[in-house]
DNA sequence: GAAGATAGGTCTTGTCAATGAACCTGTCAT
DNA sequence: ATGACAGGTTCATTGACAAGACCTATCTTC
């Protein structure tokens, strides 16, 4: 029986929500998704994920719409979250707010979310207290907290996020995409 | 390495979340509590989870202080949501939310979640529109929607849910847990 | 007070998915 | 042609999960 699929005997929407995002990885890899981490070697060095397990993960949010994959001549690939995918956002916001709120070292939190309008910091909730509405994930901007451990990881994603990024928008990790000439560095 | 524990390498508030509730079968076990179920036999019946998982899973959680665990000196032994654990229903909310949008049959809603309050049917974010407020769970009154399969499982839980049910008040499945004398059916 | 039912588990064994390492393929740059 | 990079696949090992047998305490009934 796989894993975190077929709670077959289940007639029941949470039930069926788990099995596609209820695997182990599924949502880190969404959550990186909304960092703006987009391609298969960025995935693999800020999750410490087994390939093939990343590889399955992958082919299995793409088959049910919860990703796209984009595919280049060059060889690259990139994974983007469908409105489908972006529709996990309350679900992702919840779990950080509730990890925070409960199981996190007394620093203060380790990322701050705020809006991207107003600079508001968000509540608990996910909603903006100056605009009254919940913003949605690509209004979002997410910066280290106090709480944050600095150089906890040393890979390029993370180096990418020591600053304010908005979410939903391609991370500039360490060269920005092979252009042409680009390429002179070792 | 355990399944859902232990994403070591992540400094971060989801990555906490779901070593907790992460797991498989994890959440399911506390929408049951949600839904009012309490008993091992119960979540037993009602999940068709293996018994040593789900004697793992209660463990882990009343461990992280999500559920705690009221034991009565007739053998019976009640698990209750804590405050924490009632924390994790916008979480829940969500998943529901969402798999019946993107993940079920076309039939409409399989439960219907309105505010005790006033009848009103929450919105896609777990807030009533009428009140203009999220409610909390405690507020909240379950019953199968258009789209329930009429009878899919058989097992007590299920039978007491066919009716409108207030969350986080304890189910009557089959008889009101024994009394002295109230034990006569076979 | 023995026999059976109920509640709430533990133990044992087999299976199947996750892991980690090695290998493969196609571009690009030199 | 040679090497580096991106994006994988294949394979052997391990460990969590599943299923069912077994255990213990309490209560009920005779």
């Amino acid at each position: 029986m796989a894993l975190a699929q077929d709670y077959d005997q289940q007639d029941c929407p949470v039930a069926r929500a788990l099995e596609l995002v209820g695997e182990r990885w599924t949502m880190l890899i969404i959550r990186d998704c909304f960092l703006g981490v987009s391609r298969f070697n960025d995935f693999l060095d800020h999750l410490d994920i087994p390939k093939a397990t990343l590889s399955s993960r992958l082919a299995k949010l793409v088959d049910s719409g919860v990703l796209r994959r984009e595919e280049y001549r060059t060889g690259q690939s990139n994974y983007l979250l469908t409105k489908q995918g972006e529709a996990l956002w309350p679900i992702l916001y919840g779990l950080a707010a509730w990890g925070e709120a409960y199981h996190a070292p007394r620093r203060g939190p380790r990322r701050i979310f705020s809006h991207v309008n107003c600079t508001t910091v968000l509540d608990s909730s996910g909603s903006c207290p100056t605009c009254k509405i919940v913003p949605p994930a690509s209004d979002v901007v997410i910066q280290p907290g106090p709480g944050a451990i600095p150089n906890f990881r040393h890979d390029a994603v993370e180096r990418a996020l020591q600053k304010p990024h908005r979410f939903l928008t391609k991370l500039q990790n360490s060269e920005p995409t092979p252009t042409p000439t680009a390429r002179r560095r070792a």
